[in-house]
DNA sequence: AGCACGCCGACT
DNA sequence: GTCGGCGTGCTC
């Protein structure tokens, strides 16, 4: 009987994951592009793939070929999702079987009956102000039924979600849903109260917090469903197959989670992009400080909708900057750090007014490490080139990046001295201070050590909002998109060690981190204030928040970031090599720089190579890193030089490579 | 990445 | 004698 064959995208890393299998006649007429199916691999194995295509049997070993074991009934990848996966297969240089078999959920026999959030369709009580209007009308008048990218690039406060709010109002009334991505499901709450408000269609929400079997019954029921509905989700949503969908909002879209740091690296702020243009319908950007990349592609276009005011007579908070340089040695202030006299003098005057205030480190714990007074030791992690946390209530010794932990050590192991003194603060240390300053306020943390379910959030979200808490201490949780009523003081702490972080994006974080915290205060129309406490002031980066200048920083920060080419004006990739044996990893990625020189000399000139480099972080759970970075202004040439790479290099057993492509950190 | 095969050391 | 350590090589 005639076979047939067919390159199916297998769940397998090799061979770029693309396999031929045959099948009968019979199951050939079933088969195509997209269906889901069991091949058998190696031995006595069956391992998931896609159908990609048909091939024709020549220069195949046809003893080899093996039979397509079964066809999956429950599920298929729909033509677009094809295009799209074939797309990030080759942009992020990730095996496409194991890119298809990563993001669709697992399938279940019997999928549970589906929650979700019915909307009530209240009449929206919000009058557009001008700038608002504006927006709208303008992304509406290019046209809702084609392509098109806007960014929305509007101060803290000024009013983008009714923006969002306007527009899925007009796509639904087409008969159309609307994928509304955010970037950690800690914002869903928020977001779904107002959806579940004032939309009348049902809403999805898809993130960590749903189980496996309301995934897969989503998948199928956006696969069957074409009627309007919205999807609120994280970063994995970008991927589920909605029929019928006629928009994608990407809120804060310079935040770090929309970038995946294992597997295949992509950016789901691009991914949104590249399928909105792949269905031709209209993709909205929003943030207060978009990424650097993303405002020098949009500044200057018709669709750069920037947004200076806030709305409903809202200012910005006024900043001040607290010189620390001496603070330490000062009698009378050494009770109070890490703050200062000011801050606790206006913490007290707000607390009197019966405010709350917000307090901000983004660092955990007690004591970033702990040191002997008399020989210095320092105490580290045994499996990883880290010091260890301290965290002073659990009376523990923590390593951030393994599992390692042990109790609190008595005395020094080198020296047996017994005075360990504790270095650095997190949010642990933050609030005991203040805990003793102001023994009978409500204080409490926000951070991943201390909320660590979605229950915990929404209890104590909703106490301070209640006002049963007086002070929240937290992390970058705390500055994510958040409103706080009655919230017109932050202090901000620790923030120079962001600013020394080597890589060409620390300005652009710290930039982000101060106005993400800093628009958490006066949102509703009094007078706040923001305390930054730093031991370098004359940092011109405080300037720009000093002064609100809504675009100064990206104005100062683009020519910096030709002069040391970096992105947006070159596009990187990094390529890391990872193994237990030092010395191999070392040798094995300088001959890999040596060979990717050789090539680039010959046939891509405009491509550099930098490195190799240790990892900041060079050991990982008794494993190293090392890391390559290619850099160029040719895309093609970026790129085609990875290709290369990749074909004519298959790393040993003991070492394993990965491709950031457009990286976020220089890990 | 799995998984099998295969070649060496330490055990009932 | 064999159990199991992990180095090596293959998977349509």
């Amino acid at each position: 009987m005639e076979k047939h064959f067919f390159l199916v995208a297998v769940n397998t890393p090799f061979n770029s994951s693309m396999l031929t299998y045959s099948a009968t006649e019979e199951m050939s007429s079933v088969i195509k592009k997209g269906s889901l199916v069991k091949v058998p691999l190696g031995k006595n194995r069956l391992a998931d793939g896609c159908v990609w295509g048909k091939t024709s049997g020549d220069n195949l070993d046809l003893k080899k070929i093996k039979d397509i074991h079964s066809i999956s009934e429950e599920l298929f990848i729909l033509k677009e999702e094809c295009d799209l996966f074939q797309w990030m297969s080759s942009y992020y240089h990730y095996p496409l079987g194991q890119l298809i078999f990563d993001v669709l959920p697992t399938f279940l026999k019997r999928p549970r009956k589906l929650n979700f959030d019915q909307g009530q369709g209240v009449t929206s009580p919000f009058v557009l102000n001008e700038d608002q209007k504006e927006v709208v009308d303008k992304i509406a008048a290019a046209g809702l039924d084609k392509f098109s990218k806007s960014l929305v690039h509007g101060v803290t406060g000024a009013g983008k979600t009714i923006i969002y709010l306007e527009l899925i109002k007009k796509i639904i009334h087409e008969k159309k849903s609307v994928l509304f991505l955010l970037p950690e499901i800690n914002l869903t709450p928020q977001f779904l109260k107002t959806f579940q408000t004032y939309l009348d269609v049902p809403i999805y929400s898809y993130n960590s917090a749903i189980s496996n079997s309301d995934k897969f019954g989503l998948w199928k029921l956006l696969q069957e469903d074409s009627s309007p509905k919205l999807i609120l989700g994280v970063r994995s949503s970008i991927f589920l197959p909605i029929k019928n969908l006629g928009l994608v909002i990407v809120d804060e879209e310079h935040d770090q989670s929309f970038k995946q740091d294992d597997r295949c690296t992509y950016n789901a702020r691009d991914i949104a992009i590249k399928r909105a243009s792949l269905l031709k319908i209209p993709v909205i950007l929003g943030s207060a400080t978009p990424m650097v990349e993303t405002y020098k592609a949009f500044v200057g276009t018709t669709h750069y909708f920037p947004m200076q005011k806030r709305a409903q007579e809202a200012k910005l908070p006024d900043v001040e900057l607290v010189d620390m340089r001496g603070r330490g040695r000062i009698e009378s202030e050494k009770h109070l750090w890490p703050y200062s006299s000011e801050s606790i003098f206006k913490i007290k005057k707000a607390l009197e007014k019966g405010e709350q205030v917000l307090v901000f480190i983004n660092r955990l714990g007690y004591a970033s490490y702990l040191q002997c007074n008399s020989c210095g030791h320092q105490f580290s992690c045994p499996n990883c080139s880290t010091n260890l946390k301290f965290f002073k209530k659990r009376s523990e010794l923590v390593c951030q990046t393994c599992e390692f932990k042990m109790p609190q050590p008595e005395m020094c192991p080198e020296c047996m001295n017994i005075q360990l003194t504790p270095k650095g603060f997190g949010t642990e240390k933050a609030h005991d201070t203040l805990q003793g300053l102001f023994p009978d306020k409500i204080i409490e943390r926000f951070d991943r050590d201390e909320i660590k379910t979605f229950t915990k959030l929404e209890d104590t979200l909703n106490l301070f909002h209640d006002k049963k808490i007086d002070i929240l201490v937290g992390t970058q949780m705390l500055s994510k998109g958040h409103n706080f009523e009655n919230v017109n003081l932050v202090i901000i702490l620790g923030i120079d060690s962001q600013l020394n972080f080597p890589d060409f994006r620390s300005n652009e974080r710290v930039y982000q981190t101060l106005t993400q915290v800093s628009g958490r205060a006066g949102r509703f129309g009094k007078k706040a204030e923001v305390l930054v406490h730093t031991l370098a002031p004359e940092n011109k980066i405080f300037s720009y928040l000093k002064n609100h200048s809504f675009d100064d920083f990206y104005k100062d920060e683009i020519p910096m970031r030709e002069m040391c080419s970096s992105p947006p004006m070159k596009k990187l990739i990094l390529i890391y090599f990872n193994g237990k044996d030092q010395g191999q990893v070392i040798k094995e990625s300088s001959e890999q720089a040596q060979r990717l020189r050789d090539t680039a000399e010959a046939h891509f000139a405009k491509v550099d190579i930098l490195g190799p480099r240790p990892s900041m972080i060079e050991k990982k759970v008794n494993k190293f890193t090392w890391s390559l970075m290619i850099r160029s202004e040719d895309v093609n040439q970026l790129h085609n030089l990875v290709n290369s790479f990749e074909k004519n290099y298959r790393p040993p057993h003991t070492i394993s490579l990965k491709i950031d492509v457009d990286p976020y950190y220089f890990d």
